[in-house]
DNA sequence: ACGATAAGTAGGAGATTCCCTACGCGTCAA
DNA sequence: TTGACGCGTAGGGAATCTCCTACTTATCGT
């Protein structure tokens, strides 16, 4: 097993681009709540015609935040966590520009480059 | 000082959406790797006419990921890692999720109930 | 086989995104 | 003061998003 979260540019749009609605946060964390959920039960949870919440599922598929396993008639919806740590990969080279806010050491070192992407 | 970073829902929204286009992202990445930056450099990296990267480059204003200062008659740019300590406070939550799948724990605790968001 | 149930697809209205060209505003140098 | 420069705003076109109301497909119970 080599390379498991290499995503390319339109992948991270897709990505952030799903994360980026209101409705579709709440679904994953309904999910990471109450665990895998029929698509009906989780429609059930907004006030919004259940097709529509069909295509915020279909979103979420495409970005790979989702799994469906169907089950007779139904099919069960479950958090693929996955995707989230390529976000926090991208997170990291950024982390020491908010740590140095928060601990106030200033904007000293702020033309200081770095090198992390080519 | 007490709370630094409580975004509501229509904030979480505009900063993921503001992260998911290529573009602005490498935005984000010139002003980390090079440092403040004014907008005409910054819009010499792009293939793309310099008015569009000004509207970029307002999205992420809006977002709180970049700040302008005016140095005559430049707009020097700096990057605003804090909204992105936000986004890791979001991730917070699901990173068990993904930690889980990577140590081969399995699929066992799926069904297992947290709470975190109200 | 029939009707009811679970859930996706079709198609469409209205808003938003992402790019463009044209133009306006402030600042600096001569 | 005039002209050039740096940069934003206006306005517009094509594509995409987000919601809706039908409608279709697949499965289950009787």
């Amino acid at each position: 097993m080599a390379t498991a979260s290499v995503r390319d540019t339109a992948g991270q749009d897709r990505l952030f681009a799903a994360l980026a609605n209101g409705t579709r946060r709440e679904v994953l964390r309904l999910l990471r709540e109450r665990g895998p959920q029929p698509a009906g039960a989780i429609a059930d949870r907004f006030d919004m015609a259940r097709p529509s919440l069909s295509e915020h599922l279909k979103v979420l598929r495409e970005a790979g935040l989702v799994s469906e396993e169907r089950a007779g008639r139904q099919r069960i919806y479950r958090l693929e966590a996955a995707p989230l740590a390529d976000v926090q990969d991208w997170l990291h080279p950024y982390e020491r520009f908010w740590r140095q806010r928060l601990t106030g050491l200033g904007d000293v070192l702020d033309a200081m480059p770095d090198d992390d992407t080519p």
